[in-house]
DNA sequence: TATGGTAGTGAACACGTTGTTCGATAATAT
DNA sequence: ATATTATCGAACAACGTGTTCACTACCATA
């Protein structure tokens, strides 16, 4: 990819993310974008269809990096019987240490999109590389329905956990999302 | 209330919430809300200061309804042991049965404001009416911490029973809910 | 370092939505 | 019957969106 493309690109992730932390994603405007960004309103235009597209393109490139992230560390331990060297005490730990970014637009009001989005890959991650909980699954009761418990469950316990200044170590939420489940 | 605002308070209403099983709120304008309800531009506005404030308001009238009648339920069978008569069969039960307003909107698109105030509704029906779900907290986590998982667990439940157009009864949903817990 | 292709610029534009204003009309309460 | 209050609908300014275009800056390659 062109260098220029890149930059820009960057640039306007980068002011749209900061705006986001601060408004919902109804009133940031396409105006207030390129002004932080310093890009063109054509150039805005040239790369993203419309603001949802934004969001889209936006949350493709951070989950890509923190799911499979979380892929790779829940199979460098497959023969591991010990629960905390799973998928999600490495996506606590991740999230806390790299994805500010991520932070912030989990706790930003206004932006169920962006929380489908990532829902959806939570789903991923507990159906492929969490089967120690799956097994957990009590009967009589669907397992499409213990999936998805799982999976919000998760992004609950995160939220709550980012709301609250992340005053506990990974370790310790990590715990307290094992013991609900 | 003048019967005449009781009039175009309730067409309004109803016109918005058809609009939003079908679009989301953000793609709902207030043109079209006018020409479903039949009324006008100036009328609205009189009404309601902004769309914002028209779900906020809409809420409100919906989660008084409910959860009153919540309420009320758990505290005429105080003395009951089983928990099955608790204000969550009935909570399921109800919204099952008389609301089909709030279905609606629980399973529409971009409509996190919605849910934000229903959070807030059921997290008060938690607080103040599962005394039992709450006694059940694991030592070690925090009782905040706690009700929020009650409260977050009850909604997804809800959203993925209706997601999947109810087919468990209440008592059954609710037996799935409790096993959860 | 010259050149062709690609990316960015910014102003201007048409279009749709928002929220307000106003004089006129209709419904309501008493 | 009358004073009050709600509604109407058209017109309006302000703002956001997405497109276009002629122009400029940058980059890869030869």
């Amino acid at each position: 990819m062109d260098r220029r493309q890149r930059r820009t690109r960057d640039a306007i992730f980068k002011a749209f993310i900061n705006l986001l932390s601060k408004k919902s994603f109804n009133n940031v405007t396409v105006g207030e974008i390129i002004d932080l960004a310093n890009v063109g309103r054509a150039t805005f235009y040239a790369h993203f269809e419309t603001k949802d597209f934004l969001l889209k393109e936006l949350c493709e490139e951070l989950f890509k990096h923190v799911f499979n992230s979380a892929k790779n560390q829940s199979e460098s331990n497959i023969f591991s019987c010990d629960i905390n060297d799973g998928a999600f005490l490495h996506l606590f730990k991740h999230i806390k240490k790299n994805d500010n970014n991520i932070c912030k637009l989990l706790t930003s009001k206004n932006n169920d999109l962006f929380l489908e989005y990532f829902k959806s890959g939570v789903l991923n991650v507990v159906e492929n590389n969490a089967q120690e909980l799956i097994d957990k699954k009590p009967q009589s009761i669907p397992k499409d329905f213990w999936i998805n418990y799982i999976a919000t469950t998760f992004i609950e316990t995160l939220r709550w956990w980012l709301k609250n200044k992340t005053k506990q170590s990974p370790e310790e939420i990590t715990e307290y999302f094992i013991k609900l489940i």
